[in-house]
RNA sequence: GGAGUCGGCCAGGCAAUCGCUGUGUUUCGACAUAGAGGAAAGUCCGGGCUCCACAGGGCAGGGUGCCAGGUAACACCUGGGGGGCGCGAGUCUACGGCUAGUGCAACAGAAAACAUACCGCCUAAGUCCCUUUAUUAAGGGGCCGGUAAGGUUGAAAUGGUGCGGUAAGAGCGCACCGCGCCGGUGGUAACAUGCGGCGGCAGGGUAAACCCCACCCGGAGCAAGACCAAAUAGGGGAACAAUGGCGCGGCCCGCGCUGUUCCCGGGUAGGUUGCUUGAGGUAUGUGGCGACGCAUAUCCCAGAUGAAUGAUUGUCCACGACAGAACCCGGCUUAUCGGCUAACUCUACUU
């Protein structure tokens, strides 16, 4: 208990987002998503893919009880920043959605150039299918 | 009614559920409220702001280029002038200077800038020869010449038409038109001119060719700049302890490295700020043809920073284009489904 004590006390604000999300159930705060390089690093070191033809998605344990998302949607895959938008909006609407699967998992979205020319259910439908096929792997390894 | 010219405005609406960002309140559960554009775009100009540089002047370089006004400023806007196009409403216009210099021009054409003469036209003057005739005359041919009217080329060839004139011609002369200069008149000016006078009349084009003339311009940009500042590396100083340890060295001196604590500055990751109250909007009045100015009242209208304004469902219709703020303004340019509307022009028809 004495060696977890420096974990417990770095958890405690973690315990208040957790208190927050159950009570709004599927928020999407700025403590779920991923801000600084390191912490893309983190998952580019040691993924689990998932590709398809709009995205490739790499996703790794974070030893915490709540997911986070980092999104790369570059010019490349959509020349418009309204369709860069529209690709980010989704995924996080997606990624609010099913969070719940995706728990302790840090989870980064890259976006292809396919993605750009389909319709909002289509990729909404292909990110669930994603969502679930990280959160199995993730469990086995 | 048809055809057309010009401005201005709107840019899917509503409801429910789940979310995001800022602000305020909070009983920390939440609640309230605000939340992309006409171009937010291109980054092409002009400013503000920030830091750096700076006595003054010149050179270089860049920009602007009819006139007057507006403006913080502009390459923008408004009004006006000249020129082109259109029956017209209108529209387009880098629109100072090739009587300072240098350069450039394919092909065609005789000739494209020191002008010149290919086809032509003409033999008057001068001169030679021939024919006719008795002769100083007439005719023909040549030389030396004259000419630029006509033809040919070209985007462009020394103003046009007519008459006179002549050997043939020519602003050679005249008339009219055109042009230039001087003066007058109108206009703030650009400029205009059914005004007056003078001159036969410039000498091609190109200055988004160099250039000349006039005027303007310091550089970099919010990743500007300011503040806080970890780990690790590392700089300077002080104190304490030992008078040590390690390396260089045969040894001493000396030099370098090394301990603990504190202080100082520089400063990376990261964070805060700059960051939205402004050449601001909306009314009303007022000056101005107008751009716009002035006065009063009133309003606060995105501020993210791994980057908010969305998703799903229902519903209505015209079935929704181009497209996403990133320090802030004023312009320009480009993209754009549709729709509404002011003013004006031409034209058909009816009364």
């Amino acid at each position: 208990m004495h060696a977890a004590h420096g974990v417990v006390s770095v958890c405690l604000p973690k315990q208040q987002a957790r208190v927050v999300l159950s009570a709004s159930s599927l928020g999407f705060p700025g403590e779920l998503r991923l801000k600084t390089a390191d912490e893309f690093n983190f998952v580019f070191e040691k993924p689990c893919r998932s590709a398809g033809k709009s995205f490739t998605i790499l996703a790794r344990p974070n030893q915490r009880d709540y997911p986070r998302l980092g999104l790369i949607i570059s010019k490349r895959c959509a020349k418009s920043a309204v369709k860069r938008n529209r690709l980010k909006r989704l995924i996080r609407e997606s990624f609010r959605h099913s969070q719940e699967g995706l728990a302790g998992l840090d989870v980064v979205v890259i976006g292809k150039t396919m993605a750009n020319t389909q319709s909002n259910s289509d990729l909404t439908d292909t990110l669930n299918r994603h969502w679930k096929e990280l959160a199995k792997r993730c469990e086995r390894s």
